[in-house]
DNA sequence: ACAAAAGTGTTTGTGTTACACCCATGC
DNA sequence: GCATGGGTGTAACACAAACACTTTTGT
């Protein structure tokens, strides 16, 4: 990865991508630890080529992280306060990582395109686990699936563009049908049930949660799921195509 | 108002406002003819400053174009296609004002800012029309309020930006209850349903639509409005506060 | 008295919530 | 048989749409 300053990017733009899973019961996104001294996490994120539309920019960038195209993709809200930079951090880093403070401060450019004031386009993602090989950049230490109720402390404003992007999740989920694009192929009612259920953060009653999903008329029956237990197997279902 | 090029503004980012008001039963946007020979017609819009939140830059674009402080604003999209230049427009500018050739060719350094491509937020604002006294620009040759349903062909993608807004507008008039700012400050009931009919382009049934108001139980109800017509006369609603 | 438009009430339909019951499965 | 969890039916309720009737005003 070449420095930034040096690439053909849209100045002070950035975009910063909350990407969902679901993984034991619980929605995770994807965050990455930065490769310095110090407790820096942040959201995947980057910047925009000259000539690349901003939806493209989020794609490449999704791709980047988790391995797989086709994702899918929503535009939610710009973040653009004028205090959005990352001069703090930068400071903070550079106090923790003596050795920086040379090569960042020397390098003058590098040390002004950081830290000018941001405005950051928020997009929000929803995959399948399962499909994810997490791929961190020269500038991570690592990259992690964290459970949303147990996220560290982001820089800048990483942990209030997570809170938007639940929001925005929340108001679209239903009229979009978004939330399968968390789940494997093929899913039983429940395990449609407990994801409503991490996203939303509440209990629905099983019976009125199957008669409603079913009256949209959006899934196919499949084969039942033998699954070895005391119980009644219960139907597979997938999306219609 | 001076060059933008020469002002600490963020390059390559633009905020397009679609400013709603009604009148005659119809949804009006503030649009204005630009100050060239040719029909250049586009939304109000402006720059963001170097230390200026993106919400207040909305703001005081709006206060610039119409007088009035205090508006209801809505950030609903960011138009950022690779494609969005002024490059086509300022060339057929160029081509029907042949005087223009040479101050913008020469001046290369604004023609260069102004056919880069933009990232444009989109932000909706909702006036009450009366108060509204429109201001046009230097760059301006008038400035209207058009029934949102005989728009001229605009620049860019103005005309998409509006059809954008409207559609946000629908979302949110409900759970916002913000069409009230279109308004005066009373109104009759009958008012508040034309304005509805206009928002969404459909009747509805009058009954239903003051039952449906009035159990929002958001409005005062104040005296009677005597018209001189020869039927009942209509109570005056506020907005409680 | 009548027309016009405002106000209000009643019925119908639809969708959501709550409760109840039955069915398949492994121990 | 029994515990467990899945599937389905129904009654109760809330909300919205459709229909009907009454009231006020000026001519």
């Amino acid at each position: 990865m070449h420095n930034p300053s040096e690439q053909n990017f849209i100045q002070q733009l950035s975009i910063d991508c909350v990407i969902f899973g679901y993984h034991q019961k619980q929605l995770q996104v994807l965050v990455n630890k930065l490769n310095f001294n110090g407790n820096f996490w942040a959201l995947p994120g980057g910047f925009v080529f000259q000539n690349e539309d901003i939806d493209k920019a989020a794609n490449r960038i999704l791709q980047e992280r988790t391995g797989i195209s086709e994702i899918y993709l929503d535009q939610f809200y710009v973040f653009g306060n004028a205090t959005r930079n990352n001069l703090n951090f930068i400071d903070e880093l550079i106090a923790l990582n003596p050795h920086m403070s040379i090569d960042e401060k020397s390098n003058k450019v590098e040390y002004e395109w950081f830290t000018r004031r941001f405005i950051s386009i928020g997009y929000y993602a929803l995959v399948d686990i399962r499909k994810v090989v997490p791929q961190k950049t020269d500038l991570d230490e690592s990259i992690h699936w964290i459970n949303i109720k147990d996220l560290p402390s982001m820089i800048i404003d990483h942990n209030d563009i997570v809170l938007k992007a639940l929001e925005s999740l929340r108001v679209n989920v239903d009229e979009k049908r978004l939330a399968f694009n968390l789940l494997s192929e093929t899913f039983t009612m429940k395990e449609a049930q407990e994801l409503y259920e991490a996203i939303f953060d509440k209990p629905f009653a099983r019976n009125n949660f199957q008669k409603k999903i079913l009256d949209l008329d959006i899934l196919d029956r499949l084969e039942k799921k033998f699954t070895g237990a005391a119980n009644k197997a219960p139907f597979l279902y997938r999306l219609k195509k």
